[in-house]
DNA sequence: CTGAAAGCGCTTACAG
DNA sequence: CTGAAAGCGCTTACAG
């Protein structure tokens, strides 16, 4: 049934050398090719990988880490990073990853046991105790999204400052003077970035900081609702608002819509992340959207260039340009 | 560096069976046990399972295959089965498949060359050759969604006449007598099924079958908008609609937004599948949802049954209930 | 360019 | 329960 190597072998009279070294695309006779190829095609072989890469100690095979609370953003890029390494014959698997370090270096223990080429990974929660075990091991990573500031691996990430900045002289350039600003978890690198890319717009456009206007949470989900209800009570309500990531826009959206607050003409609001739905809606969402094929498309590029040995440089980092999309929910004052 | 069986072999001065035997939990006598933990614990070892894999013959590894074009929804049943088989140390990957067949076989190829041991797909568009060729390499194939009608493979789908039933009868139970109904393309398995229960509902419900209100046109996008305003224009235009497919629920609700006629005021809307957003606009959506995870789960029971062995029945079929989550965007007449 | 031989790290009969 | 030996399907120096 199993037809393998010594098949053809025997079939074409040559030495299992001669087959292995055809099948590495290395120099052989042109009849000894042709020989080949026929015997090949006849008796249906495929090239077992599991063996090849027991002999050759390169699984070709990398792992992608999501944290397992993710937006499904992330999917774009794990759709190109899946099928740019399938074109140069890698197997890429996916895992969701708890907080809880065990389980992440159970996760990683399994990685190591299949000869896993490479990592990449969306940093999150992912702990130092994982990525050092991956480390440890020679396994090349490339993380994207949060910057971890002690590790020497390479980093892929949107110009999160960028973005900031440019919500901030949107805003500015239609006349707003009077912004208000919707974050949360003020740990977080991304929303640091954020957060300072924004202000750094607003005293560019001379726009006086108004305390009051810049609410930060600690707390999760609803937080972003009790922040929009705060800033909507003010006696000098902003007039336009930037949520400065996903979830928040969305909730802030729902919560405008159940008041009956009409936008843009009532207040105008700017988003960070782009949602399908975004652009249907009425009005549709004017967003800072990430470009998560080209973040999958660096990590990829980066990571095979470490996988190969031929980029040993210490680590990188990218920052990949966001873009403005202009749609109907700002109104110029 | 590489630490292997042998290493602890010597280690312990056991012979190299023994640590095998006890590494595949099989009887090991108790002081010999203590001795190998300790000298696994002491050198670091990891088995290493590629090597397995090419001895016992068995490579613990599955294979998703998604179409390309494929809404998100399945990203939870994808989720649910890359976890569970983890779980049970199988490494999931997971392929979006384009309609071409010479590619998708060139995709197979690569999974029999990795010596895949199962494969979960969502039927889609997957050629009748490349299902063949999985077939006649003895890979067990578990199909999602789509129901074609000649392969001899286990099913796990949701209900979908169910579904349809479901939706037919909430709208009658509402009162509305004037039912309209969007519908694309009509060779799909679900959208037939779909079809099917909801028109069973309306004639159980005694309500007259009005032609004009059922619409079902071959094109994609662009269609459902243009379907929905040659309902609206009717004279007599219904006063509920089914749509029965996700992405015409979605630019449904964006026309009637862009008309501004008010849900469920002027007219009531049903939608199959859920979108995480539907909860959040105003009003919120009613839909028929389907329970992706529960079919993710019995695809993986399924197919862990066939890859074992221990299953070898003919192929069956799964049907995965839906259910109906009420929301606001129905009224009562 | 080609062939004979060794070996990647395991598992699996086969004796004991 | 344990050990010695063969072998999974390849690749890789080593001679020629």
């Amino acid at each position: 049934m199993k037809v393998t190597i010594t098949d053809i072998a025997k079939d074409t009279g040559l030495a299992l050398s001669t087959i292995s070294r055809y099948l590495n695309h290395k120099k052989v006779q042109p009849e000894n090719q042709v020989l080949i190829e026929a015997s090949i095609k006849k008796l249906g072989y495929t090239p077992n990988r599991i063996a090849q890469g027991l002999r050759s100690k390169s699984s070709r095979s990398v792992a992608l880490l999501i944290p397992f609370y993710s937006n499904y953003f992330w999917g774009h890029s794990v759709s190109y990073v899946t099928s740019a390494l399938w074109e140069k014959g890698y197997t890429c698997t996916v895992h969701t990853y708890l907080p809880e370090t065990d389980k992440q270096l159970k996760t990683i223990q399994l990685l190591i046991s299949k000869k896993i080429g490479g990592v990449i990974a969306v940093s999150g929660s992912l702990s130092q105790e994982a990525l050092n075990r991956l480390e440890d091991n020679g396994v090349p990573i490339v993380l994207l999204d949060q910057v971890l500031s002690s590790l020497s691996v390479d980093y892929v990430t949107s110009d999160n400052y960028q973005g900031g900045y440019m919500a901030g002289s949107y805003l500015a350039g239609k006349g707003h003077k009077k912004i208000g600003f919707i974050a949360s978890e003020p740990g977080t690198y991304t929303i640091c970035q954020r957060t300072r890319g924004f202000l750094d717009a607003l005293q560019d456009h001379q726009i006086p900081s108004i305390p009051q206007y810049y609410s930060y949470q600690t707390s999760a989900y609803p937080a972003a609702e009790a922040q929009l209800q705060h800033l909507l009570s003010l006696k000098e309500p902003p007039t336009a608002l930037f949520f400065c990531y996903y979830e928040s826009c969305l909730s802030g959206i729902s919560e405008l819509a159940k008041y009956n607050i009409s936008v843009p003409e009532k207040i105008s609001i700017i988003g960070f992340d782009d949602d399908p739905l975004f652009s249907s809606l009425a009005p549709s969402i004017t967003v800072i959207a990430q470009d998560f094929l080209t973040i999958g498309k660096e990590a990829t590029k980066i990571l095979l260039s470490r996988i190969s040995g031929e980029d040993s440089s210490p680590g990188k980092k990218v920052l990949v340009p966001v873009r403005l999309i202009e749609r109907e929910s700002v109104a110029a004052i």
